[in-house]
DNA sequence: CGGGATCCATGAGGATACTG
DNA sequence: CAGTATCCTCATGGATCCCG
């Protein structure tokens, strides 16, 4: 029988509840990544008006152009990011959210906010483990 | 001066928005990883009772050792999991979610619910960035 | 039983140079 | 300006074997 807890499937086996890896994990596993989080906050402050390729570099310490640039078309292949090309000299490139990207981010603000209230203790347990074992 | 969006701080600076990798982010980037949420969520609907490596290992479709002990020994490092080990022979270890942990999977109950409502369009907006560019 | 140790394949991410 | 194209390094994760 199928169960759910918080959100996330699994089975009900008579040697207890089972769980496997699942597609819409790769969202989360794209939040993960380095830049993703970054670039989005960037577009969604500058909500209203599309940001060009060389302010989302200036907006973003220490990110590359091939990061930026692979960070862009992931964004875009999932639907949240639009992307509008202009083939003037020298080009033109201007991005912004879609309706569905704009609504990823305060869809992930109660995380968010959770993150920030145990931080301080997170690291304090970091510490703490890392000290017992050295 | 600083700034937020969504949770997350930038700086305003006379170039525009600037933001930068920070630190808490490795709780996301933990996140994100193949197996943590499983063993979480696991270990969530034991909720009251602990469980022994090898129920855990059977409850999560695919993982290995190694990544079944990688995995645990993160979430106890950062304080999400308590590990209580027996000394007796043949060996025995129970592992139950801290409080904080137990806190977590409910905190991204939220944005696990937009996952779940905006798959559908996400995975159709990869077949057709795919199908265009094939 | 619950790992640790080792080896290996893959992919993320960084540095640099070049281009339509 | 907005990327590609290469080359490189390192971390993630899988497979296998061994051990107290």
């Amino acid at each position: 029988m199928a169960q759910h807890i918080y959100g996330r499937p699994y089975e009900e086996t008579k040697h207890g509840p089972l769980f496997r890896p699942c597609a819409p994990h790769s969202v989360l596993a794209r939040l993960g990544d380095k830049w993703t989080i970054l670039v989005m906050s960037h577009l969604a402050v500058a909500s209203g008006h599309r940001l060009r390729f060389s302010e989302l570099m200036q907006g973003i310490e220490g990110i590359t152009q091939r990061m930026l640039t692979l960070t862009l078309r992931n964004l875009e292949r999932d639907g949240l990011l639009a992307r509008h090309y202009f083939p003037e000299v020298p080009p033109r490139v201007e991005y912004e959210l879609t309706v569905m990207g704009a609504s990823m981010l305060p869809a992930l603000e109660g995380f968010t906010s959770w993150i920030r209230d145990h931080w301080p203790r997170i690291e304090e347990c970091r510490r703490a483990y890392d000290e017992a074992r050295k």
